[in-house]
DNA sequence: TCGTTATTGGACGGATCAGTCCGATACTCT
DNA sequence: AGAGTATCGGACTGATCCGTCCAATAACGA
């Protein structure tokens, strides 16, 4: 059988995506990344490709773990408007935080690559897609339980959800001021009413 | 007095915005932007230093251009909210169209460098500031003719526009469906009623 | 023990990068 | 004509980039 890994696929993963979270694409070097994902230059090729394959790989983890964390929140015993909220709540507290101000792992990669990378952009768009499915079912919840206007279809109120949180986030970039950021969301919220 | 520059400095700031614009700082060359300014690499570093000062120059240069259309258009004589519409529907048209897929230059090099940039992440706050301030006087305006609810302060309603639009142009670059996206237009909109 | 696979470090290649410098030339004013 | 400035192309530097390759070692199963 030969001898095993020694490290973790998915740990790799996880430390390539921060570091191109914090540095984008372009601006992350091989040597960032194996110094991070701890790997040799030839473990990393021999495992990963390349550092574009590599990338892609960080896209397709990120769907699979943070949306996942999205849609878990879905699930919370909790009024369907509060857990909305409450993602937008928390999107702010780490825009606000200097630890955590990178805004969205896809956004961030959409913006910077999205133009001349096709394999990237598809993944882009699936990722969104799954946001929207999950901000689509709370809205559905909210409109059953009452505190959620019928002025809209459900899946275009779902968009704009989407739409708004990359709003903010990316808004967090540039002027991260704690109640502009907590004002946008109040508004944003009573769009839905 | 010698010889004059043969070269028009905003047109080269210009031509060197799009370069940028569309590949971002750390992919764009000074290769590709001499060639798109169309001046030797000589004349580059005598007239605009170095690829970062230049850089901070592009963002100068657009908040200076861009930031004024913005302005010029809350002065056209119709409803504001019909303006503000009209601005939105501009954004949702550009993100359509695969030649003008861009997004907002801010936008884009505030999430490219905002982590690692200090300067640049100033002029972003600064840009971000006059865009607000532009829209607070169009929801003002809006207010007086009776067609903005009262329900928020006009400043509150001014950043959730501009964060709303951020919002749009970076959605546009995963998912540009167009329809999905002038759904966003719509809700975004009547949250201003 | 032996074959198989994993991992490492480092040497290496070819390309590109930002930036510097210089000599030749072109333009304008005095 | 001559001083002063602009512009150019190209040679050059030193660094960094991604990626390949290889010999040595380490861990497993049979």
């Amino acid at each position: 059988m030969g001898r095993p890994k020694e490290f973790d696929i998915e740990e790799a993963l996880s430390s390539a995506m921060n570091v191109f979270w914090s540095q984008g694409f372009k601006a992350a070097s091989l040597s960032d990344l194996t110094t991070s994902m701890e790997i040799s230059k030839s473990s990393f090729y021999e495992t990963f490709g390349s550092k574009h394959d590599l990338f892609l790989s960080t896209i397709d983890y990120y769907i699979r773990t943070a949306t996942a964390q999205i849609s878990g929140a879905a699930h919370v015993d909790a009024p369907a408007h509060k857990i909305i909220r409450t993602l937008f709540e928390r999107a702010v507290q780490r825009m606000v935080d200097p630890k955590s101000r990178r805004g969205c792992y896809l956004n961030n990669c959409a913006v910077e690559v999205s133009l001349y990378d096709e394999l990237a952009s598809k993944r882009f768009a699936t990722g969104m897609s799954i946001m929207e499915e999950a901000f689509l079912k709370l809205v559905e919840r909210g409109k059953r339980e009452g505190a959620i206007t019928m002025a809209h279809n459900s899946r275009a109120l779902a968009r704009y959800l989407v739409s708004s949180l990359n709003g903010i986030l990316v808004m967090g970039k540039a002027q991260s001021d704690k109640e502009s950021l907590y004002e946008v969301v109040n508004v944003t919220m009573d769009a839905l009413k």
